[in-house]
DNA sequence: AACGAATCCAACCGCCGGTTC
DNA sequence: GGAACCGGCGGTTGGATTCGT
């Protein structure tokens, strides 16, 4: 059986708000409350909209100490940071910044931030490749890779991007209690880096690989329960401090400085891993180039997912590390 | 000035989890 | 226990606006 619908689709009107209807709502709900009933309200004032509407445009526009637009610098840090760290919880990172709306900041993020942050490392990529080739760097960088990249999620993909532009000194294969039991889809992943070790030359191993395949495929599995536990028992105390955002340390480990680096153009000369890393930023180039390095993988990787572990449910956990598992087997040829 | 492309953002949609009955 | 209901959330859409040619 079907779930009903929450208003009847047929008479209600749909689109922009007028101002009097805003008017309607906006007294009414300031004189009476919302009633605890979202679905209720619209018939109590006389409008013809649903409830979730009513409730939306409340929440997004017509409550008090709204700020729309102008994000400082700071705020731009604090959704950078805790978009790496929690992923697209724009309700959560909206709760850090007083007098912003989760809608708010998830189109600031789509149609300005992102670009301002991936673009910042993309482009110095092509610099590089350009400066290299003496290519344009528009033709520099291959059709190929973008088939990689249209084969992930937006979100997996930004945040393994910002990821890899850091060194984490957080080693998950180097702490065997954060292991999680292996699930059929760990298994697949162990099957490939045994057939990835089988076929490469004995006498030609994977420079600087440190960890087994049994480490590799835990990290990249879902994140243990453990850290999701954890990472879930700590978020709240995080997020303490006279401000709202006060005393937020993202998981992923980014500082203040590496943030106003990427945010704000910087000086990296004092981030020698960072300008490090930022210089050879992209997505796939220790994959695609060297095949050798898979040191990145096993922190970012982890920290990635544990970070937003939190709100995943079993069915979205697969569904991600299957993502972050396709970064991994197309990087490196698997599939 | 005109047109298409790109960008922005308010609003909608559908799913999920918690609560109520 | 489970169906119905509701609030909340993140993803997506589409109209309006801005930009580039």
């Amino acid at each position: 059986m079907g779930r009903a619908p929450c208003c009847d689709k047929a008479n209600v009107k749909k689109g922009p708000w007028s101002p009097e209807e805003d008017a309607k709502l906006k007294a009414y709900i300031e004189e009476y409350g919302t009633g605890g009933n979202w679905i209720a309200l619209p018939q109590k004032i006389g409008l013809k909209r649903c409830g979730k509407s009513c409730r939306l445009r409340w929440l997004n526009y017509l409550r008090p100490n709204l700020r729309h637009g102008g994000f400082s610098e700071e705020e731009d840090n604090i959704i950078c940071s805790l978009y790496i760290s929690i992923g697209s919880r724009w309700s959560v990172i909206a709760a850090q910044l007083p007098g912003r709306t989760d809608n708010d900041i998830k189109n600031y993020w789509n149609t300005k931030l992102k670009k301002k942050l991936l673009g910042r490392g993309k482009n110095s990529r092509m610099n590089r490749l350009s400066a290299i080739s003496g290519q344009d760097p528009k033709d520099a960088n291959g059709g190929e890779e973008n088939n990689y990249l249209q084969n992930l999620s937006s979100s997996a993909l930004e945040r393994l991007q910002l990821h890899m532009q850091f060194q984490n000194p957080f080693s998950f294969y180097n702490n065997p209690a954060f292991w999680p039991k292996l699930n059929p889809f760990q298994d697949k992943t162990i099957q490939s880096l045994q057939f990835l070790n089988a076929s490469n030359n004995q006498n030609n191993p994977i420079q600087g690989i440190s960890i087994s395949p049994q480490q590799a495929a835990v990290e990249c599995s879902t994140i243990s329960n453990l850290k999701a536990e954890e990472h879930q028992n700590s978020e709240s105390s995080n997020f303490v401090g006279q401000s709202n955002y006060k005393g937020i340390e993202p998981v992923s480990g980014f500082t203040q400085t590496e943030l106003n680096y990427l945010l704000n153009n910087e000086s990296a000369d004092c981030l020698p891993t960072l300008s490090q890393n930022i210089a050879e930023f992209d997505c796939f180039k220790e994959m695609n180039e060297t095949k050798d390095n898979l040191g990145w993988w096993s922190n970012d990787f982890v920290d990635a997912n544990s970070a937003s572990s939190n709100s995943w449910d079993s069915a979205t956990k697969v569904n991600q590390s299957e993502e972050l598992y396709q970064v991994y087997t197309l990087g490196y040829g698997m599939q």
